[in-house]
DNA sequence: CGAATGCGCGAACATGGGTTCGCTCATTTT
DNA sequence: AAAATGAGCGAACCCATGTTCGCGCATTCG
């Protein structure tokens, strides 16, 4: 195994880290040769191989920067804004829908935020029904989409006759279910089961200070 | 001005994107021709400098695959979570001291969060000292580095004889200085001036629920 | 000790890929 | 109607760039 990388290798792989972050594209093995001192590409080549088999890199053959850094992208996930809850728009169960429409409203969060990142989505946050749960008017709630959940979970809910989505914790009750505000100045909305649609449940939350 | 892309530079724009997303490396020309069914380069290469002219693109000439998408990866950044606050370990001032030690930690946020990207970086929060600020134990904060704070602004202070750090609000009285806690179960602590070295304000708050 | 191996060097090779050129064919402008 | 402009086509050009080859020079192994 490969366990300490050779100083020669550690500055290849800062310069390509860099080199990506500055063009937003990867460099050549020319540009290598010239960014870190090397006095033959096949130099860099050589221990291009090396960082590939030691799974630091992915290469393409014969293609021009066709240069990986491995594990970079994958923890960055680009989830859609989709709207503001407990505001009035009807809210799609499933992201997509929509994401190209509004694809300028995005947030991006830690990919560790949830597992299923593709089923990730937004919302902000109107009014402080959730304020005990510390939750508050203008914090944006990252949602993983689910038809369905547990008692007591906190979801966004779509109310069908009227129209309406809502954040509350989720209460089954036999016929009817229970939508708990967590606001002690606030009473729980009882609704028929038939008229609510899980739409996600909270996974995390993000707030911004000026 | 352009206001309205034509189909063709759409499909183009998309297939870029999704190229980068699935390779990690922008396209060539050609690429972008078998992708969306063009018949020449010379279409892509017309194509590409309307793009250009419009800002949704960046070329560099005579570059193979540079091609940046404008406004991309500018918007995410990494940060180097530091430590956890009011924990008693020391909190450098400037996270790039430590931020290769522990640059396994870390989470991205969307680069709006705040102005200065590079001086950013996150503790996590031990204590539920600022609970009535709606940050709990366990939330992650995030930082901009500075070492003077306004009246009333959510700063990690360091004290300085008690090596410790701490998230409170900051008022500056005389020759003191009160560090306010956001829960009305605990008292201000007060503390010399000299005492007291303001090490960030709080510019964001991500939480993380199971 | 000689052979094998890891690492580096420089040069050449061959293709990948950006760029240009001349030519159509609509559509718009004068 | 003639000229200008926008959009596309195919072919060629040629530098950029990935790849290979033969050769040194250490260090390690049998």
């Amino acid at each position: 195994m490969v366990d300490q990388l050779r100083p020669r290798q550690q500055a290849i792989m800062r310069f390509i880290e860099d080199f990506l972050d500055e063009n937003g594209y990867p460099p050549t093995v020319r540009d290598i040769q010239y960014g870190c001192n090397i006095s033959s590409t096949s130099v860099v080549d050589y221990n291009l191989k090396g960082l590939v088999r030691g799974g630091f890199l992915r290469r393409s053959k014969e293609v021009s920067r066709g240069i990986e850094v491995v594990g970079r992208r994958e923890r960055r996930v680009k989830i859609p804004v989709l709207a503001a809850i407990a505001a009035g728009q009807p809210l799609p169960v499933f992201p997509q829908d929509v994401a190209t429409a509004i694809e300028e409203d995005s947030v991006d969060i830690d990919a560790g935020m949830a597992a299923n990142t593709d089923k990730l989505y937004a919302l902000r946050v109107k009014g402080d029904s959730m304020i005990d749960a510390l939750i508050r008017d203008g914090d944006m709630v990252v949602l993983e989409a689910q038809e369905s959940a547990e008692p007591g979970e906190m979801v966004a809910a779509w109310l069908v006759q009227e129209e309406e989505a809502t954040l509350k914790r989720f209460f089954p009750e036999g016929e009817r279910v229970r939508l708990q505000p967590e606001n002690t100045t606030m009473t729980a909305i009882y609704v028929d089961a038939r008229n609510v649609q899980i739409r996600g449940r909270v996974v995390g939350v993000l707030r911004r200070y000026e």
